[in-house]
DNA sequence: AATGCTATATATAAGAG
DNA sequence: TCTCTTATATATAGCAT
């Protein structure tokens, strides 16, 4: 009968935290469910447990959520929520967008299909030859980028010299 | 006072609906935030609004628990919540599997900025020219798939067809 | 581990400001 | 559009099964 007020802190008991935590994920779940159907709207609520268990509810399918938010969401949220409707558009500086148009045709290409084939089982070196192959197509983007930013900034940059360096920190 | 038991229903009327779709949404992010504490776990919650807006909550960002995600699940969620620890491993067939490991480790690199530039700001050439690699490179990979999977299917192909519809509706 | 129960905590629909 | 209030709907902690 929920004989005390619920601490918002970590359970400390392994299985009670356990079946408290499945039986949150499911409510959170239904929540989700008539969320959606409430609203005729699309979301998610993905969770992954302690185990590194990842657990799903999306409508109409977590992809096709995931798919429609990376295509809209132009910033990270770091644990604070966020609205994310219009485009951020700031100036071209060095720093890293977590997001960039490019990123996101990939994913977009990625999560549609426009692969058409199944090739989960292929063998791991496959998998190492195809990321060789991107970081390859990377360093090539990269160049290119730089190449146009250092035009760019001979013509529109405005004032405020210095101080970041165009070459420092992106991320991780 | 919620007069009435609350429908599960489309709300009618525009206004009220946008209303209660703010709380509604705020109500789950809250909950998210909650359960993430209360448990340590990492959760997301992501809504993609009428007009298109999304907005999303996640611990320890959304971006995170994407990758972690994207990361374990191999399987799609249509609108119906599933667990995800497991391996699906089904044949190798034309059509497209939702999110294989392959393209999942793609993702991964994306969204965990191992492209480590900003190359959001490039013209459109560039990036046709990487799709065009892209593409290339599936080509390359799916031929390997094929190949693998016609020796496999020499030894190890059991015959019962249908079982879950791995080859009729994917997704767009 | 999952399900049912029930007292209590939380969320929230409708008004009001 | 937001916040506050308040009556009511839902979720859920602790327990039993």
């Amino acid at each position: 009968m929920v004989r005390r007020r619920i601490e918002i802190e970590l359970i400390e008991d392994k299985p009670k935290r356990h079946t408290t935590f499945t039986k949150r994920r499911k409510g959170l779940e239904k929540k989700t469910r008539v969320f959606c159907n409430k609203f005729d709207v699309e979301a998610a609520i993905l969770t992954v447990s302690e185990a590194g268990n990842a657990f799903g509810y999306g409508h109409p399918s977590v992809d096709m959520v995931l798919d429609r938010y990376l295509d809209r969401a132009p910033e990270e949220n770091n644990g604070v929520e966020e609205r994310l409707d219009g485009e951020v558009e700031d100036e071209v500086e060095e720093a890293a967008a977590p997001l960039t148009e490019v990123e996101k045709r990939i994913v977009d290409g990625i999560e549609n299909g426009k692969w058409e084939v199944a090739i989960g089982d292929l063998g791991l070196e496959e998998l190492g030859e195809l990321e060789a192959e991107m970081r390859k197509i990377k360093s090539n983007v990269v160049a290119r980028a730089r190449e146009i930013a250092a035009s760019e900034k001979n013509v529109s940059d405005g004032g405020s010299s210095a101080g970041n360096s165009s070459s420092g920190s992106f991320r991780s």
